[in-house]
RNA sequence: GGUCUCAUAGCUCAACUGGAUAGAGCAGCUGCCUUCUAAGCAGCAGGUUGCUGGUUCGACUCCAGCUGGGAUCACCA
């Protein structure tokens, strides 16, 4: 989603790019409630962890005991779903989100606390991975409007009351169910929220013609619904609003779940690929001249650019394997294959200015003459735009990775075909100066909508 | 069960939206560093594009059916 953007800007748009946290509702009071039972007051000051896998810990902890809790009640003969009511762990946890809507000051302060260790923790997530949003659009704020929008859409008739009070929808027109908006105890569920999300952002950008969402393919029915509703509601951008639903990642161990823990951790992983960038930038001897500081952050260029290109080098649309082990490689269809082909191309632009050779490209009649590695490469730079429209359209990354790795690829096949050095016709060799200084500055351009830095030397 | 979605080389993915001999990487095998960085290049091997029909001059691509994965259909988020 967040390449998406950077591709509509590439394109000349205006992008906002924003980002709504779910700080409301029962999976913080799940944390909450188990922080408050076995957290003995930890922090994460006092353990050391990031704060939110402090809380992710307690959230997994509640799981396994309200897991405990219902296998011992069903043995006392209870059905399963009376034990997921009964089991005294979720009691709280209820109990506690209750409070927080009463506004309950211990609660609310605890809630406070989880919240702004999680917000630190993302903060600094975030920021290693280069990624930043103009806004954050909190729940906790956006069910308010959410709620007035869907007592407005009550008195125009667009939805209806059901005699215990809760509020619904009919899309039983459009294919759908009805879906509940609000509870029949007044208060807002999941859709109410989004409800309110999406006019207050369309009131604060005001110029915005559409919106993107980046959400996961099992929210599909969500969104279809979200933006059916605010057809409903009268909002004229509703059609323009767009749900880019990416495919769940797999591992090659099972489904991650984050309630029992099996997810990969982004840090960890992080941490695995710069480290391993840095072990084979020693390996290789490229460190030669480089300063202790110089290296890490080569590795930190090296191992992001990694990570992030095999997450990006497959269309989102797609349900993803993500395999460590592979994402870990170096070498073939990766980003620091692209990020080696830059480094190269600087080296030899470096060579040309020390010997005073200005790249030109001069006459173009000259193509007729061009070999076929050369007319490969600059046929590949040409595609740029082409390609960069293409992903626009296709919300897809994925078109703009493997487009810096074809070029990359064409590049490389001249590199080795053609010794540009070795040239005695110095109009061939300031033209092949010439498209390799646009060879790297298209990779660069190409590689920063993926949000990965290209390198120097490598 | 209804709806949606996916299936391409041993593995992970492409294929300009219906065009020529379906391409990369990894894994396996062979070569290439006295020449701009070998994180590279060249080559070998690997395919009845899940199955069966249909439309078309032409199908991985469109349609139908089947098989097998996945998602979703909560007063959860």
């Amino acid at each position: 989603g967040y390449s998406v953007a950077e591709i509509y800007k590439a394109l000349g748009y205006t992008v906002h790019k924003v980002q709504i946290i779910n700080d409301r509702g029962i999976h913080i009071c799940k944390s909450m409630a188990a922080w408050k039972l076995f957290g003995n007051g930890e922090t994460p000051a006092s353990t050391g962890l990031k704060g939110d896998k402090l809380v992710g810990k307690y959230y997994v902890e509640f799981d396994k005991n309200f897991k405990a809790q219902c296998k011992e009640l069903e043995a006392k003969g209870l059905s399963k779903e009376e034990a997921e009511k009964q089991a005294p762990i979720m009691k709280l946890a209820v109990q506690m989100l209750q409070q927080w809507e009463q506004k309950d000051a211990e609660i609310l302060k605890l809630w406070n606390a989880m919240n702004s260790w999680v917000y630190a923790g993302f903060d600094a997530t975030y920021k290693r991975m280069g990624v930043d949003f103009e806004k954050l659009y909190y729940e906790s704020n956006t069910y308010l409007l959410g709620k007035e929008e869907v007592l407005r859409g009550v008195e125009q008739g667009v939805f209806f009351k059901k005699e215990d009070g809760s509020v619904w929808v009919d899309l039983t027109a459009d294919g759908l169910d009805q879906k509940v908006l609000l509870r029949s105890d007044g208060t807002s569920v999941y859709m109410t929220q989004d409800i309110g999300t999406a006019i207050l952002r369309f009131r604060d950008f005001p110029k915005i013609e559409g919106q993107v969402y980046t959400v996961g393919n099992e929210q599909e029915y969500h969104f279809k619904v979200l933006f059916l509703i605010l057809a409903k509601l009268g909002y004229p951008w509703a059609n323009k609003c767009y749900h880019l639903s990416y495919g769940m990642v797999d591992l090659p161990t099972g489904k991650m779940k984050s309630r029992e823990g099996t997810v990969v951790d982004a840090d960890d992983l992080m941490d695995e690929m710069v480290e391993e960038a840095a072990k084979q930038t020693r390996e290789l001897g490229k460190i030669d001249e480089m300063t202790e500081q110089e290296v890490n952050h080569l590795a930190e260029m090296i191992g992001l650019g990694a990570l992030k290109f095999f997450l990006l080098k497959v269309d989102p649309k797609k349900r993803m394997m993500f395999d460590p082990a592979e994402s870990i490689q170096l070498q073939g269809h990766t980003g620091p294959f692209i990020q080696y082909t830059h480094a190269r191309i600087k080296s030899i632009l470096r060579k040309a200015e020390s010997l005073n050779i200005k790249p030109e490209v001069g006459d173009l009649k000259k193509v007729n003459s061009l070999e076929p590695s050369e007319r490969e490469v600059i046929f590949k730079i040409n595609q740029y735009t082409t390609k960069l429209q293409e992903a626009g359209r296709e919300y897809s990354p994925a078109i703009v990775a493997n487009y810096a790795y074809d070029l990359a690829k064409e590049y490389n096949q001249f590199y080795q075909a053609i010794p540009i050095f070795n040239e005695a016709d110095p109009i061939k060799l300031k033209f092949r100066i010439a498209f390799s200084q646009v060879t790297a500055n298209t990779i660069e351009k190409a590689m920063a909508v993926l949000g990965i830095h290209v390198p120097e030397r490598m």
